[in-house]
DNA sequence: AACATATTCACCACATTTCCCCACTTACAC
DNA sequence: GTGTAAGTGGGGAAATGTGGTGAATATGTT
């Protein structure tokens, strides 16, 4: 399981290290892409396997399930990891989470995301801030 | 299975090399043909046969069902790759994508795409502008 | 029918990029 | 202090992207 926060900086050639605690879990491959809040999601292959169908099986037909599956598909990519316990991040996806040189890794569970190190920290700043009233307002999903 | 965004250039004679990860499964055979939102749609001959079985199998009474039939597969053509990993795609299809020298490329797992550069910039745009509404899409997936 | 002209298609070639491996440095543990 | 593991950068071989050339086929004209 992903957990922690973890700094570190994406080269020239656009690779990023992993967490070492992380390497393990993704033995079995893994999968990036476009998240929410600007940010990448990553996923192991199993976990990737479960939404990509639900995707898939959405209808051709309907032209607002068209635009969200081909973003989401779109944005996907397979990763591999290197010897050095990295992995290439794509240039579109470098743009879409405009990843400059300073990265966070966040361990989320049953995915982890990679933020640019500005919009992570404006995030935080802002989720702490208002971190009671967003608790207030999870009570209502049962938390 | 098909995933990713991909940038290549049409030549003059109207060539497009396809991604290096998607060539093995077209080994069987491929087929493009026009698709919707002003794209192409390029299926592995397999995947091709289920949905062609589909089309056939609508019912010829309705003039709209008539009209999605003949543009799917009128339009049809099977490719053959070249040594060096490209289709050739035929004018009229070309015409019908607006296809000019740059080429997008989406992978959206069971079938790829093939958009011109400006289309595909545009479609994008509005698609991430609306990402709040796919973000409660995914909450009724489940995710 | 024969020839000239156009078009298609397979193969070739080169520049560029990608990817894999190695190396250095820093951090940490024992 | 020494050994191990991890972070970051770079080099070189291999694969890829893209343009072009020439043979083969088709088209059209005298």
């Amino acid at each position: 399981m992903f957990l922690g926060e973890y700094r570190y900086t994406l080269d020239q050639k656009g690779r990023v290290a992993l967490p070492p605690k992380f390497r393990n879990d993704l033995k079995g491959g893994a999968i990036v892409t476009r998240g929410l809040d600007q940010c990448l999601f990553v996923f192991p292959s199993v976990e990737w396997k479960i939404l990509a169908q639900k995707l898939v099986s959405l209808p051709l037909t309907q032209s607002n399930s068209r635009a969200f599956v081909r973003l989401m598909l779109s944005g996907a990519m397979d990763l591999s990891i290197d010897k050095q316990g990295r992995i290439l991040v794509p240039d579109y996806l470098r743009e879409y989470a405009g990843l400059q040189k300073e990265i966070v890794t966040i361990g989320l569970y049953s995915r982890f995301e990679i933020w640019s190190d500005n919009n992570w920290n404006k995030y935080k700043k802002i989720t702490e801030r208002d971190s009671d009233k967003i608790a207030e307002q999870l009570n209502e999903l049962g938390i």
